[in-house]
DNA sequence: TATTGTTATACTCTATAACTATA
DNA sequence: TATAGTTATAGAGTATAACAATA
């Protein structure tokens, strides 16, 4: 198909530029994502709860709607992290149906580490852009996703 | 942490405002994907093997090296997607160890309709831009994402 | 009765190690 | 001997359903 007639266009698909830029991006910062969480033996999912953990004290309920996943998958992934010391389980005062989750010291320290190792990681990228670009590029990312988000 | 001082930032670790929004653009474009691929049953790397193989036969070894996954994950990844009839194995005729996977016209079917599925899905963000922003967005993220894969 | 969280179960995704067949 | 792929096994991530404790 790389050898395809003239009147079949090289990618037949591209209805959207926008989106296909959007997506690969996506797809190259995960890896980036993934790759500083392996680095640390960290999953996607156990990295986004630290970062929502990192500046908030929240129920295995809220956390789990926080990531859209189901509270028996909560119950998981809390189960692994606290085994390994990154966080820490406590009855809430308020309601003794709920338990409240909040980082460990250890969890905290990781949580910092790994904010300042995605930084870097993703720096080779974005930096490809001359600093004018990467405000561009800032303000529009910013401009499209507060739209969606309020 | 919401009522802290003044003395500290609400977010203290900002360090660099386009890698925050990045990544929160890459997390809602998964989200996005996640979805539309949950909507038809398919993982994000099963929705990943449909569009490496919209235009292409690859053998396994390869279609593993595209998604930075080992060959045994390939196996059972092809595995269930051919026992769905999404897509299939046949030898590969220059090289007898070799398998080579394309998809079945349901999955070529299923690949298209997913792919303008998540163009959809995606509209409402990208249209909270005015055109010309639009395409400045996608120069930027084209301009960074080239320098980065070549 | 409704809600919070856990347990039991099952399936997908993933990796490592050992294996078969071909080169 | 090296490479392509599969199998066996194990662990993480996920969901559904059933359950206990509390509201």
């Amino acid at each position: 198909m790389v050898t395809s007639p003239p009147s079949e266009p090289a990618e037949p698909h591209r209805h959207n530029g926008l989106v296909d830029a959007l997506v690969q991006c996506a797809f190259v910062t995960m890896a980036v994502l993934t790759k500083a969480g392996a680095d640390n033996d960290l999953s996607l999912t156990q990295m986004r709860v630290l970062a929502i953990l990192r500046d908030r004290r929240v129920r295995m309920t809220a956390l789990a709607d926080h990531l859209g996943l189901e509270k028996s998958t909560m119950t998981g992934l809390v189960d692994r992290a606290e085994k390994r010391g990154l966080l820490q389980r406590a009855p809430s005062a308020e309601d003794g149906r709920a338990v409240e989750v909040f980082l460990s010291p250890d969890g905290a320290t990781l949580a910092e580490r790994l904010y300042a190792h995605v930084g870097q990681a993703l720096s080779p990228t974005t930096s490809t852009l001359v600093p004018i670009d990467q405000r561009r590029l800032q303000a529009l990312l910013e401009r499209m996703l507060e739209a969606n988000t309020s």
